[in-house]
DNA sequence: TTATAGTATGACAATCAATTTCAATTGAGT
DNA sequence: ACTCAATTGAAATTGATTGTCATACTATAA
């Protein structure tokens, strides 16, 4: 699966003329090494440890080109900060966030994916893509 | 119904020790004279032309004394721009955006609620807001 | 292998929305 | 009118992200 996803992005890259570089390499260990829903923030200092010089821009570079080569999707949960999160391919999937420590918890239901279409057709609306996240108390948290 | 809204503001307000001024008041009147989801700067520009000597900060501070009170909710929708929008009381509705022409369809779907609601049952999680958006292409922009 | 052309990098500046600071002003109860 | 906390606008500041640019590097051709 990691394999796949290196082979993945290599390929998205090449077929761009886009370079392969020792930065990029590192910063896609680190992303695949990473727990899912990782800010850039988060990110840049785990790459950090492994490799001090690389810089803030090169990290918000690469994961652009990851969200662009299909392996990884940039999500926003209202704090200021963007996420990434890895992505298999055909697979989608919603979130439940704990609004007190943070928790993130992944939900897919297919009646409720049905439904968006239907009522996307009542409008004539084409749907490309779409976000549904329920914030609240975690079950952690509620003790 | 507008004058509803005023007073709702006016008696959170008094509630709190905060006062009436005649900026806070030139920013409700904007607001409730506008479209819905309207971003900070197009309601800051209708302020403007009412006031010229209104500050961003003031605008900025009232609106988020709107959510305080109950009479507006902030809403997301991805571009860097924070928007606001009525918020009628005991109502919820969800959002079709058009990614082509920025358009905002609002709809409400009993069905999906129930279901996010058993959702988050299942995993122990307290649901406190939610946020349900199609993002695609709306009817007139498919011609 | 070496030359070459275009890409990538990191330090730093710049941007953009939003927030904070602060001295001067104002609202509301007394 | 008096008092005092709340409010204001301008400007500075923040925090995330993006742009600039001179230098370094990669990949391919020769
Ligand atoms: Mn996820
Ligand atoms: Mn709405
Ligand atoms: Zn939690
Ligand atoms: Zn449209």
């Amino acid at each position: 699966m990691k394999r796949s996803k290196k082979k993945q992005f290599h390929e998205f890259m090449s077929g761009k003329g886009l370079k392969s570089t020792r930065q990029r390499d590192v910063v896609l260990d680190c992303f695949l090494a990473s727990d899912r829903h990782m800010s850039t923030e988060e990110l840049y200092m785990k790459v950090r440890a492994k490799n001090p010089t690389i810089g803030y821009a090169t990290v918000y570079r690469t994961l652009k080109l990851f969200a662009e080569s299909g392996i990884a999707r940039e999500i926003h949960f209202g704090d200021g900060q963007t996420r990434y999160e890895h992505v298999a391919e055909g697979e989608h999937h919603d979130h439940l966030v704990c609004t007190r420590c943070g928790s993130v918890q992944e939900f897919e239901n297919e009646t409720i994916e049905r439904l968006q279409q239907e009522i996307a057709d009542q409008f004539g609306f084409q749907v490309e893509t779409h976000k549904l996240e329920l914030y609240g108390i975690c079950a952690k948290c509620r003790q």
